[in-house]
DNA sequence: CTATCTGCAAACCGTTTGCAGCGTT
DNA sequence: AACGCTGCAAACGGTTTGCAGATAG
């Protein structure tokens, strides 16, 4: 858990109760954690933090709330050097991702324009361009303060 | 295989050599499916396709070679909606990637200035962006042409 | 001639599936 | 009361490791 973070996951919760699935104590484990945090989380860390507040969590339904989740758009996989099988929540609209490679805290931006860019690709190319992926990594404040 | 491609292969397989390692039957093959094609791909397809040249090749030593050849910097994982384990010759010096998601053909390109966008989320974000990855799918011009 | 490489089989590890009992609704 | 959800154990699939024989240098 990072901070004092609202009630997104009463959000989430009630959006899978919309979709027919039902709210249970599991469930709401993982929710919790993966909704509140700011890292990256993969599906065993996932388990292993949401075990502390449902100890008896199962990995397997780990997976299948991830999977859930993922299927409502809540939560989206990310791509970093060393594997793309972490999760965050979901950007909100055409956002791209601010890595800190100390700490691992995740945000989104917005405000990129690469339209310019991707129409001299699109011309020198000939390629019909309909998706990109831009993110970034670096130094949160924090860890260029405190790290080397 | 691609096209009539120059012995980008006789490159790698002295670089190896020069690097200690041995130059194997088993080896060319891999390297010549590898260094001549223009689409990402997984060790299985490696292997499957070197095995028509090389039969009796092993899938481990497929691995084997792709790591070494990771480690000399002449492939690189390509990251890709689903699933980052597919590799290719490695970009040189600073280029992005343009994917085509009909056929797979990947292309390099360069002159990508992002540097006014980074030096923006720099300033608002309080982060030292050091990286950035930016990918770009697409239609190439024949898949435009033939498919939907 | 030696050290590396090879293919095979087995181990490994993250993820998925089958199933009987439990708990939401 | 019904059906979805749960945890366990087993299956699965891609990757890695151990090993004895083959081969490049």
């Amino acid at each position: 858990m990072t901070t004092s973070t609202p009630p997104i996951q009463e959000h989430w919760l009630a959006l899978l109760q919309e979709n027919g699935y039902r709210v249970t104590g599991p469930r709401r484990s993982v929710v919790e954690i993966v909704a509140n945090h700011h890292r990256a989380l993969n599906p065993y860390q996932v388990f292993e933090l949401a075990r502390q507040r449902y100890p008896r969590l199962g990995l397997v339904t780990v997976y299948r709330t991830l999977e859930k989740l993922e299927a409502l758009g809540l939560i989206e996989r990310v791509h970093q050097p060393h594997g793309c099988h972490a999760y965050l929540p979901a950007a909100v609209g055409h956002q791209h991702l601010l890595l800190c490679q100390g700490c691992g805290n995740a945000e989104y931006f917005s405000g990129d324009d690469l339209d310019d860019l991707i129409g001299r690709i699109a011309a020198r190319t000939g390629y019909q361009i309909k998706e990109h992926w831009l993110q970034l990594f670096g130094l949160c404040t924090a860890c260029r303060a405190g790290a080397q």
